[in-house]
DNA sequence: CGCTTTCCATAACGAGCGGTATATAATGTA
DNA sequence: TACATTATATACCGCTCGTTATGGAAAGCG
């Protein structure tokens, strides 16, 4: 197979940038959920025309999925960064602090896109459901293997349950979403964060 | 003003229940979201037509703050009963079992009614949001106030903050929803109320 | 009985949805 | 210049949505 990159096209070349258009079509997603978006904000916040975005993106649903990837990227790297800090203190304070700054900060959507995409419920709307639970289970797995390893590094107890534990640290991640979502102000969000760190298990 | 109990009336009697309507309009609601419950949804399981909702129920906005109400005065009762517990943790306990009971409980939908509708972002279900944005704030004053009262008694730490402990435990109440609703299982969702209340400061 | 009132059933309304057919404009190739 | 190819622009499709107009059925009242 040859190469993709800077393949010469032949026809009349796109007047707009895919990345671009793709990452309004995420604010526009985070913002106003699955259903919430329409064709017509989706078209309006991109530049672009209904006939350009289906020839681009396919339909709605694969544009979403390719959102999503770029939220996940972009928007979800402190979730990797985290996993990689010296202790389970310190995973657990990366985790809900880079939550509070994606999820509660000046000009971006508040709350959660994938949360609010997977409490959508139209219809069509459940591969995007099956597709956001499976991502969050996945992400689940590699903390629990994080906190399984820092009950052998000797920085979490050993009584403590790292199932039971990764749950506890997404449950509080999923109420900073959702309390964002309802218009908590930074402050506040900033002392539920230090409110959880301060019930932290000690070594 | 005349009572209104018992009014003999004139025309022709209604052929159901306004209560057992109401009941099934609840549960569509609850499993489906204000969005995603549409009006056949609806019809079709309170087993009345259009005509007869709209008159006796004004139109689906109406319709779903009267399902909001007997959700909250049924289905939330245990957060009423949850702060007469004696102590801070118990109070705590309460909760988050009270929680799982109902949001994970089989034969009823999985999560949370008034969590899913509060994301739902159709435009017109903006009152809808704000409705359940209010009964929330008001639900979490009550609770910061039963905080306070347990620093006063001595069954919580002066040091902690009622406010952050309030938001923290609904953060893991919300958590126990969102959970709920994309599948987890009542012995995960039990694991981690058992997490939390380990966690939990004590006197 | 006729009269009024209220409810039920059918069918339709306008609006918005996701998606597309058609025609035209802009490029590379020959 | 002529052709093939791709992108854009406009208008439209079928469908579902929440809501309502219309006609008939069932009750109390005189």
């Amino acid at each position: 197979m040859e190469s993709d990159i800077a393949t010469p096209v032949k026809g009349r070349p796109r007047e707009f940038c895919v990345d671009k258009a793709l990452a309004e079509a995420l604010h526009v997603f985070w913002a106003k959920g699955y259903d919430g978006a329409s064709m017509a904000d989706l078209t309006e916040a991109m530049g672009i025309t209904k006939p350009s975005l289906y020839a681009a993106f396919g339909n709605k649903e694969a544009l979403f999925h390719k959102a999503l990837d770029l939220y996940e990227s972009e928007k979800l790297e402190y979730t990797r960064a985290a996993l990689q800090q010296p202790t389970a203190r310190r995973v657990a304070e990366y985790y809900l602090r880079g939550g509070v700054d994606v999820h509660a900060s000046e000009g971006e959507p508040q709350g959660c896109m994938g949360l609010m995409s997977s409490l959508a419920c139209s219809p069509e709307a459940e591969s995007i459901k099956a597709d956001v639970i499976r991502r969050r289970a996945s992400s689940q797995r590699a903390l629990v293997e994080r906190f399984e390893k820092a009950k052998q590094d000797g920085d979490l107890p050993a009584h403590i349950d790292a199932e039971g534990l990764t749950s506890f640290l997404y449950a509080i991640l999923q109420g900073i979403t959702v309390q964002a979502g309802a218009g908590a102000t930074r402050a506040e969000l900033e002392k539920l964060v230090d409110t959880s760190l301060a019930l932290w298990p000690s070594a």
